[in-house]
DNA sequence: ACTCTGCATAGAGGA
């Protein structure tokens, strides 16, 4: 934490100081205080004094910590105590609403929400709440009248909206409408007592200050109209978040004469309880309020099975204690993990807030199986950690299904994944949107600022939409944001943070268009936007639910926990008769004709398999060829077969060989992210076309076909909490994460990884989650039980030339060539006659070398030509020499020759590569990416006819894989040297 | 000594 150098230190309304000094100050009687020394100034020298007294002593702040004060400071002295002033600990860590309300009778769990979000399966109720939210906001803002309220609520449960959530719980949509028709009368009943209208007798006791003094009297409320639903308000200066249910101008009627308040109503369609909990709930909103106008100083609690309203004053004293909660929450989420200050500086995993001893709040806890695994994997070693005497007892019991191996796996990745969540953050997270300016952000391509809103807002469909924007003066300028992309659209005003999230639709010179989920034409039409590219936390979730998955008392879990833990041998059975039934063998001997040995190995293999089977995939040897036939051989004899991969790309390239042949399968994921011919195998696209608004046909839908095809990170669909396959495959499963590969395998009998651990692994930012061993993929982990491996040596990509190289360098001579065609491809240059004559003088001869097609592969040795790498390149590890690459070849108005990085271009390949490795020095500062062996296979590996490498020998000599392969180009005189070039206008 | 894919989200109730 101590010296980040992307912090942003400040004054102002969202100001950030940087604590220096802690010091606790204990006067003699009276109550001990906490005194930070602290400062705003990037140079740590002007400091100033924060004085924490009445309780906010207790706030876990230490020197290094970012916080953000409200209140009063004179002559450099800020004093935060029971009458006034908030300390935010961490106030760039927004946290909901829900989060903080939750902590207050578990912190743990609120904590552990956070980590494991997904884990709560969900309710009946839940859904229904969902459901009964949605109806009273629309009516609420529409019309109140009982024969549209019927007719929107018969509109909602019948559409399309919540089919899924539906399936998932079991639930049809009649049960579901006669719950809601319970509510409904309720609703007539509140807008009869709350609406604007004289009849209106309604009297509250409401709190309100009322020009200095404040009054505790009868009020009449009347709400007079309602400004928003589902308003999203982003906090930096409270370190808070949430969306308000309804938003609403509310009149108040005291003797004192009317008051008109924005204020905020929180809907609960549960029992009537105006608990803690829910009017804490109602207190956070109005202290998030302030972010956009005047205090409210009240919010509505609104019980909808009633229609009672309960009045809810955001009282300082109720404010203070729930940012105490707020702070003790963050510093939680924040110190997830330390280095004991003896020893090495190993990170290890902190203590999660105490277990709370109150069976009956346990009872029901939906994180009880996270609660007692990290007690059990992780707290009951430490020697700090006291646990009630009652609970022991407990924790061991749900604990004993896992072997002392499993805790270790468990603590291991847990503190790997946390590791690595803290890396993203870092490089990530929300906090430029409001602490750096868009002009700024502009510079680095992640924003567009200064826009409008033009055109009309279309509604493309049920929660989307179109939005276009365009610069108040100008064009659009260059930015990086792609179709495709996540945005968050904000006001450049403050307090306008996050107003909507969506897609970029359209970039061009002049507007940006984007699909949004919320409409905001309702803004004034003068307001000014900003655009900012959103790279979200994505991916964090689903290994740590994963996690906890693989750790359940349950028969899959068990048996994968048995077969990737503890190496359980997989095994295999004797004989394909017993898999192959009679009718599907004529079908298979026809699939199989078109394979070659390697590959119908592979199939056999599989077929025999009763774990799982790992094919290795070497360059060009037919992974997707192989995984097509594979499902269409499993799917003829009658399996169901889950398809997956880690990117959408992959999953489609696969899925389009596939629709050439007569295997029907369902693509899940977003619309947008699938290639366009398959399109019309997405679920979104089958609900439209075939208009499904029915559990039964949705269900019908999912079990129409016997191949499913998703990402690893889509199997949150509930598809996968009903459906289980016989088999499911990876594609690309060397380059996945261990725990994104096991989201799939919940749900299937047998799986089959498809890789090459010799091309790169899967990317970890975190340098020491990376050391503790995360990048390891699950193929990589099964690799040594080596009677599950299948490899395919068999390659249609590289001549033989270029294929030796790979050969040498890692696969030890077992890749051959799958014909005589391809081991003798050369490249065809049809000009090349008429270039050489111009290329006739003696000093291009390197050129003429290196053009010829006879001669596959060459290296242009750099060392003597004093040439600069940058005038040569298609391939190379480094972004910024792509640049330059890019815009020489810009100036040549040449821009069908692509220009990417080698991780980029896994999976891919070419007629001919250049391949660029830059780097011209011989000094002690080498580049970790040209040590990776993975790395440089994978960029000699993708030219399938002439393979051109550029760099300067002895200074590549420094890194052993390019040694070992330079060496192996000396003794086969692959080695050219340039004579004088300056300028080089090849291509 | 610089390589970068994934994805909706806070809150829906229950004691």
């Amino acid at each position: 934490v101590a010296d980040s150098p992307d912090v942003i230190l400040k004054n102002g309304l969202n100001n950030r100081y940087r604590v220096l000094e802690v010091s606790v100050r204990q006067r003699n009687g009276s109550d001990p205080e906490k005194h930070l020394t602290i400062t705003a100034s990037p140079s740590l020298e002007d400091t100033e004094l924060c004085i924490l007294r009445n309780g906010w002593e207790s706030v876990p702040v230490v020197p290094g910590d970012i916080v953000h004060l409200e209140g009063e400071c004179s002559s450099g002295t800020w004093v935060i105590s029971a009458q006034s002033g908030y300390l935010v600990l961490y106030p760039d860590l927004l946290l909901s609403g829900t989060t903080i309300s939750s902590s207050i009778r578990c912190m743990r769990r609120a904590v552990l929400s956070e980590r494991f979000r997904d884990s709560e399966l969900g309710s009946p109720q839940m859904l229904i709440g969902t459901i009964l939210h949605d109806i009273f906001q629309q009516a609420v803002t529409n019309d109140l009248t009982q024969e549209k309220v019927q007719e929107l609520a018969n509109k909602i449960v019948y559409g399309q909206k919540y089919l899924k959530e539906m399936y998932l719980l079991n639930l049809k949509q009649a049960q579901i409408m006669q719950e809601i028709e319970e509510y409904l009368p309720s609703f007539f009943k509140w807008a009869e007592d709350f609406m604007h209208n004289p009849a209106n007798q309604n009297k509250m006791q409401l709190k309100l200050s009322n020009g200095g003094k404040t009054e505790d009297v009868s009020s009449k409320i009347e709400v007079v109209d309602i400004l928003d639903i589902e308003e999203n308000i982003w906090s930096p200066r409270f370190g808070l978040k949430g969306k308000i249910d309804v938003t609403a101008r509310v009149k108040i009627h005291c003797q004192s004469g009317v008051q008109s308040r924005v204020m905020p109503l929180e809907l609960k369609s549960g029992k009537e309880s105006n608990s803690i909990e829910h009017r804490s709930q109602v207190i956070l909103y109005t202290l998030m309020s302030l972010e956009q106008r005047v205090d409210p100083e009240a919010g509505f609690l609104l019980y909808l099975k009633t229609g009672t309203m309960y009045p809810v004053a955001g009282a300082r004293m109720d404010r203070r204690e729930l940012m105490k909660l707020r702070n003790h929450v963050a510093f939680y989420l924040t110190h997830s993990t330390y280095k004991s200050d003896v020893g090495r500086q190993n990170s290890q995993l902190a203590a999660l807030p105490p277990v709370i001893d109150d069976s009956q709040t346990c009872k029901y806890c939906s994180q009880m199986h996270n609660c007692f695994l990290y007690s059990r994997a992780v707290e009951q070693k430490m020697a700090s950690v006291a646990f009630p005497p009652a609970l022991v007892p407990v924790i061991d019991r749900e604990t004993q299904h896992l072997k002392p191996s499993h805790l270790e796996y468990f603590s291991l990745w847990y503190l790997m994944l946390t590791l690595e969540l803290q890396s993203g953050e870092h490089k990530k997270g929300y906090k430029n949107i409001w602490m750096t300016p868009s002009l700024e952000r502009e510079k680095a391509g992640d924003c567009v600022g200064n826009v409008i809103r033009v055109g009309e807002v279309h509604e493309v469909s049920e929660g989307q939409y179109l939005h276009c924007f365009q610069r108040r003066n100008g064009a659009i300028p260059g930015t990086n944001l792609l179709v495709g992309d996540r945005v968050v659209v904000s006001g450049e005003e403050k307090g306008l943070l996050g107003l909507a999230t969506g897609y970029v639709r359209e970039v061009s010179a002049t507007k940006v268009s984007c699909l949004l989920g919320r409409n905001l034409s309702n803004f004034p039409k003068n307001t000014v936007f900003r655009l900012d590219h959103d790279e979200g936390d994505v991916g964090t979730g689903v290994p740590f639910k994963n996690l906890s998955k693989l750790m359940k008392d349950c028969p899959v879990s068990e048996r994968l926990r048995n077969l990737i833990i503890d190496f359980q041998k997989p095994l295999f059975i004797q004989h394909l008769s017993s898999v192959l039934p009679p009718e599907a063998k004529e079908t298979v001997a026809n699939i199989l004709k078109g394979l070659n040995k390697p590959q119908k190995q592979a199939m056999k293999q599989v077929l025999l398999s009763k774990d799982y089977t790992l094919i290795v995939g070497m360059p060009g040897t037919g992974k997707t060829t192989t995984i097509c036939a594979l499902v269409r051989i499993l799917s003829a004899c009658g399996f169901s077969v889950l398809l997956t991969s880690f990117t959408h790309t992959a999953v489609d390239n696969v899925l389009l060989k596939l629709a050439k042949f007569k295997v029907g399968f369902l693509r899940l994921g977003r619309a947008q992210k699938v290639h366009p011919d398959i399109q019309k195998h997405t679920e979104e696209e089958i609900c439209r076309s075939r208009s499904i608004k029915s559990v039964t046909d949705l269900e019908e839908v999912y079990n129409s076909q016997p191949v499913v095809a998703t990402s690893c990170m889509g199997v949150n669909h509930p598809i996968f909490a009903q459906k289980q396959f016989d088999f499911c495959i990876v594609d690309e499963a060397s380059q996945i994460s261990q725990l994104v590969c096991l989201g799939p395998l919940f749900c299937s009998k047998r799986f089959v990884l498809v890789g090459d651990h010799q091309q790169l692994p899967p990317l970890v930012l975190n340098t020491e989650a990376r050391d503790l061993g995360m990048s390891e993929s699950l193929f990589k982990r099964l690799e040594q039980n080596q009677n599950a491996v299948v490899q395919l040596t068999v390659q249609y990509r590289m001549n033989s030339k270029i294929m030796s190289l790979s050969n040498m360098l890692v696969y030890e001579g077992k890749l051959e060539c799958g014909s005589e065609k391809v081991s003798n491809a050369t490249v065809n240059l049809p000009n090349l006659k008429k270039l050489k004559l111009d290329l006739g003088d003696a000093s291009k001869t390197w050129l003429k070398e290196v053009l010829d097609p006879d001669t596959p592969v060459c290296f242009l040795n750099t060392e003597k030509a004093g040439c600069k790498p940058s005038d040569i390149g298609i391939i190379s590890p480094y972004r910024h020499q792509l640049k330059t690459i890019t815009d020489l070849m810009a100036k040549w108005k040449e821009s069908r020759v692509e220009v990417n990085t080698v991780d980029k271009y896994q999976g891919r390949d070419k007629s001919i590569i250049i391949v660029s490795f830059v780097r011209n020095s011989t000094d002690e500062n080498l580049g970790s990416l040209l040590k990776d062996w993975r790395r440089l296979n994978v960029a000699i590996t993708r030219a399938k006819h002439k393979l051109v490498m550029v760099g300067c020998v002895p200074s590549l000599c420094c890194y052993p894989p390019l040694e070992k392969l330079l060496c192996h180009l000396q003794s086969q005189a692959m080695i050219s040297f340039f004579s004088i070039i300056h300028k080089c206008n090849i291509l």
